[in-house]
DNA sequence: CGAATAATAT
DNA sequence: TATATTATTC
């Protein structure tokens, strides 16, 4: 459980450098190089331009811990990179066999699927579409099914208990509770961005064009957002804040890539709305309705 | 694509 | 241990 406790948000933001702040898009990144490493097979070294990596040493088969949320620590550098000979034999074992970390759905990064969805609309939010529009690199159409499943689960369950609300709504909804679990757990994630109204009553007379996003194609500066992973194949960390470099050697896994994305055909004539775009501005940043205490910069005028 | 189930992380 | 979150499978 990444979500500690209820306040794991509070404490997230109360930690939150001055720095950090202002950019809440960019701070996890992936390296992509290393992303589409695992896709093709070919350990041996896939990158015909190797970007300037940190230490990448091979990756271990597993015992890839938690990536490093710990929103309690100030500086949280998980400094267990892998030893290199790990002190066993086993060095650098091909990158076959090695999976994907899991993702980790920060709230920026669930913020812009909320609003790649209500973009969209809940009709013809399908998993691919959401991926292309968000434009994450790193992230999968499963990585997005995933979530969305989960997603549509929250919004179902609001809706039931602002409906009828007899009952219960978690009752009808196996291996899902599994416990104790109303709403002080699975939905803080969601809690963190707020959900178009739109979005609980699709069956109703409104139609599915709310469009939250800022398509500023003109922007000069656009922060692509990668997703984050706990240890990839080779190495990567989620470093939130990188105030005092330990070592000063501290390196951010920026992926400034924007990748090539190609378009690519949907299954079913869907609709000839939104004819898709490149990529959006940073996502707008709001103030937490639990908190509601600061609202974040939603345009970084400064530039990049 | 969508739901169920498995695996995994905390 | 139980619970939560993500991945994988059907």
């Amino acid at each position: 459980m990444r979500e500690e406790n209820s306040n794991w948000f509070a404490k997230w933001e109360e930690e939150l450098p001055s720095p950090e702040e202002l950019m809440p898009l960019s701070q996890t990144l992936i390296t992509p190089d290393l992303a589409l490493a695992f896709d093709i097979q070919n350990p041996n070294s896939p990158l015909p331009k190797t970007h300037h990596q940190q230490h990448q040493q091979t990756a271990p088969p597993l015992g890839v811990h938690t990536p490093s949320s710990h929103p309690n620590s100030s500086a949280e550098f998980d400094s267990a990179e892998l030893g290199g000979t790990a002190g066993s034999g086993g060095v650098d074992e091909p990158a076959r066999t090695l999976k994907r970390p899991r993702l980790v759905w920060t709230p920026q990064l669930h913020k812009r699927f909320v609003d790649a969805v209500a973009h969209l609309g809940i009709k013809n939010a399908v998993p691919k579409t959401i991926m292309q529009l968000m434009s994450v690199d790193g992230l999968t159409r499963e990585n997005v099914a995933s979530h969305l499943q989960k997603y549509r689960l929250y919004l179902k369950r609001m809706q039931g208990l602002s409906n009828g609300g007899s009952g219960n709504g978690n009752g009808s909804i196996p291996g899902l509770s599994g416990g104790g679990m109303v709403d002080t757990a699975t939905d803080q994630l969601f809690a963190s961005s707020a959900v178009p109204p739109h979005f609980l009553h699709p069956g109703r007379g409104n139609s599915d064009h709310y469009m939250p996003f800022v398509p500023v194609a003109a922007m000069h500066h656009h922060h692509q957002m990668a997703a984050v992973v706990g240890h990839p194949p080779q190495l990567q960390q989620q470093y939130r804040h990188f105030g005092s470099p330990p070592n000063g050697q501290f390196e951010v896994p920026f992926v400034s890539r924007q990748s090539h994305q190609q378009v690519q055909r949907m299954g079913t004539s869907v609709h000839s709305s939104s004819p898709v775009v490149p990529s959006y501005v940073e996502d707008l940043e709001s103030a937490t309705a639990a908190n509601g205490r600061k609202v974040l910069t939603l345009f970084p005028a400064g530039d990049d």
